[in-house]
DNA sequence: TCTGGGATGTTATATTGTAACGTTGCTGGC
DNA sequence: GCCAGCAACGTTACAATATAACATCCCAGA
């Protein structure tokens, strides 16, 4: 789970952030493009794109996959979500100016997803790539397991 | 590219090294799951399900997505090779028993991927892992880049 | 007003992966 | 030896994920 206090709240946050970041950079934040990023930070979760497609569907009757992943094209290029490659699906990015130095904690038993930022990790991973004279351009770190509320509930 | 001196002798290493594990461990490693094993190998840099269909399909006409798909299974399940989530590909893994600890540098241009193991990550994840009261089964860590190789020769 | 390019619409298809059920063949107990 | 049980494999069908290719729309700037 995305952690907030209140999530129509982080909801709104999210979407200003947005708002504001494509102003600067003479974006086009497009109705659609803000409807997707709306309903992956809705679903508190990882979310999948046909699933996103169904719910677009209820609007907008003539969505077709093509339209749902061009809207994400966009919100990943950007830095508003993150693709999960191990779990086919899309979340939102709660700081999407420090995007890069994202990682996730995602509980197999709730499907929540935690994002963690941690500079240990960060610098470890930038010693290994040093040292392999490598040129890091993007950094896929989903660690999936059992988060602590799940544990606790299972004991 | 997972490195190696001469392939011939990486690939062998690695079908006997999985026919000794297999052996111990009262695993069955048939016909069939040693081909892929070695088509694997053989690819040398990460390999598609369904490419691997086609090039079994050419001895074993009969063979389906399924055939592949229970293969790739067994050999992930037992350690003999990686999933690399973000490419949808399979690679050999180079040590079965040490094999949770493995990351990728993937090289956009070249497409070859190297497995690289490396203490001070491992701690950095568990570290995290542990301040978020989280218990990791798995860790999928893909670094995609630019290799050396590369960059050298586009200079 | 025109026009170039980005966004979107639309059709079709490619790619990746799984469910479900049948068949085969080995193995261990009788 | 026989056969019950089970894992591996065969087979069919389909689900889920993603992209290509081309048409149309629409708006900003010349």
């Amino acid at each position: 789970m995305i952690q907030c206090e209140d999530h129509e709240e982080c909801i709104l946050t999210a979407i200003e952030m947005a708002d504001r970041i494509c102003s600067q950079k003479q974006l086009k934040f497009t109705d659609l493009r803000k409807e997707i990023l709306k309903m992956i930070w809705e679903g508190h979760g990882p979310q999948k794109a046909y699933d996103l497609l169904n719910k677009l569907q209820q609007t907008n009757p003539s969505a077709k996959p093509a339209t749902v992943y061009r809207a994400l094209d966009f919100l990943i290029g950007n830095g508003f979500i993150h693709k999960v490659a191990s779990l086919n699906a899309f979340v939102g990015c709660s700081h999407p100016l420090k995007h890069q130095e994202c990682y996730f904690l995602i509980c197999d038993d709730c499907k929540n997803i935690s994002e963690c930022c941690d500079a240990n990790i960060t610098a470890a991973i930038q010693t290994t790539t040093i040292e392999n004279q490598f040129v890091a351009k993007n950094t896929t770190l989903e660690i999936s397991g059992h988060c602590n509320e799940c544990l606790n509930r299972s004991e």
